[in-house]
DNA sequence: TGAATAATTCAACGGTCGATGAAATCTAGT
DNA sequence: ACTAGATTTCATCGACCGTTGAATTATTCA
């Protein structure tokens, strides 16, 4: 069930300049693409844990072992840095992501999936990865983590990046509940993504809390039930009222 | 059903070295206590805003318009002020939120509370006050939304300050699912932190994504929502199933 | 092999960072 | 009013920030 390590692309700023060498050999010594990679990894990794602010490129280049002014050689800038981190596994994410989303539906046709498959469609190919990927894939999710929260310039990359799969997600759950008003899907999704975020970020809080019964990076537990909180979730904000229920007059507090 | 302004407690370092004046006198003219509390209300706006890393002491200090030195005089420094920051509500807040848990446990009496009433009591008195707080109660969920979703030591103050009422409310829900293993609890509760947590950070990007048809700073509509959608979630994974159904037979993916 | 270009190294730029010691101002108690 | 202490101001410290131009080395291609 493992995976192998990363595919990466993107172009390297020095490429863009005049690309000849890099992309035409093949992987003779050691090269520029080498470094890269280096650069990347590193920046992930330390990106994930401090994040972008306390990271500073004399951190990130010396982790690496290459030198400071390679960041800037390779990426253009510290921020162009991170978004090439940010977006450099985001493709392979969402293609499996559709992929999955459209064997549910092929499977279950001419039925819309069951909302689990549906959800799981989604969130595997994340988790999985988090928890058997390796550690790029860990620091990946982590930096994920941290941007979703925050209002700062890494979330246009999540909207970016993400919404058109989520999109997709949204169509087939709306299939699977014919009848429900959008916000309801919406609002549903939301707390889906505040689930699935947290647990990204395994911050190590509910094992404190829990005194060890639960840990963070057991995230096969946290997956096994998290499909059923959040499809039950989905059922009780999005499945077609029989009666016209009033559910502005249910106010909570 | 709006809140006052907020009542500050909290020792200055000035107060520690020696204490005399600030505390014993009434509120003449300005005093060192409102450069204190102009300073909190500026960092905690501009920490929200954009991470305590991005912000400098200059920035704060500028913003409140006050002498650069003085954060270190009145707080020891910037991350003292920071923990300052992050504290000055927590108490209220706990106070408030374990008194609607005491409150619904006595209203239900000798039954458990129903769980929507548990976590209502978790989640109202923090959601009520970002939508109706005022900015700077605002701008504290938004802070709590960034640390949450972080390893860096804003999470130490997370499980210092939080966690005394998460185990208050852990201890109701268990008894509301009597029988129930105490793994699932505590990721249901984890599962709801989340949900919870990237409401505050109001990121907008449910707005853009449903194109319009939800807002994240409606926090009302959001909370009519994540009651049910929680509880839902909570019975999913903690009602006693009747017969003993393997769960761990069930893995997803 | 020699010329051209890519990749790396090195040194340094101007700015900003958090923090602090010393001087100045304000306030409280007598 | 005088003094002691609290508060504020001012100037500046050393360290680090992201970035860059120039020099150097490595690689490619004719």
């Amino acid at each position: 069930m493992g995976l192998p390590s990363d595919r990466a692309t993107g172009q390297t700023v020095a490429m863009v300049r005049k690309s000849k060498t890099a992309l035409s050999r093949g992987p003779r010594k050691a090269g520029p693409e080498a470094t890269r990679q280096k650069i990347l990894d590193t920046a992930e990794i330390l990106f994930a844990e401090r994040g972008f602010h306390s990271v500073s490129v004399r951190d990130i280049t010396t982790a690496a072992g290459v030198d400071v002014a390679l960041i800037n050689y390779h990426f253009g800038s510290k921020q162009l840095l991170f978004e090439t981190v940010f977006m450099r596994r985001a493709e392979v994410l969402n293609a499996e992501r559709l992929r999955r989303l459209e064997a549910a539906v092929q499977r279950a046709k001419p039925r819309a999936p069951k909302v689990e498959d549906i959800i799981n469609a989604f969130t595997h190919p994340l988790l999985d990865r988090s928890a058997r990927g390796g550690p790029g894939w860990k620091a990946y999710f982590a930096l994920i983590a941290q941007v979703n929260n925050s209002t700062e310039f890494g979330g246009l990359m999540m909207t970016r990046y993400f919404d058109p799969v989520v999109h997709a997600f949204i169509a087939a759950l709306r299939r699977a509940f014919p009848g429900c008003d959008d916000r309801e899907l919406y609002w549903s999704y939301h707390f889906l993504s505040g689930a699935l975020t947290l647990t990204f970020a395994e911050t190590g809080r509910i094992d404190n809390l829990s005194q060890g019964a639960c840990r963070s990076n057991d995230l096969d537990s946290v997956h096994q039930r998290l499909v059923p909180y959040v499809a039950a979730g989905f059922r009780a904000l999005c499945s077609k009222p029989s009666t016209t229920k009033s559910r502005k007059a249910r106010k909570p507090g």
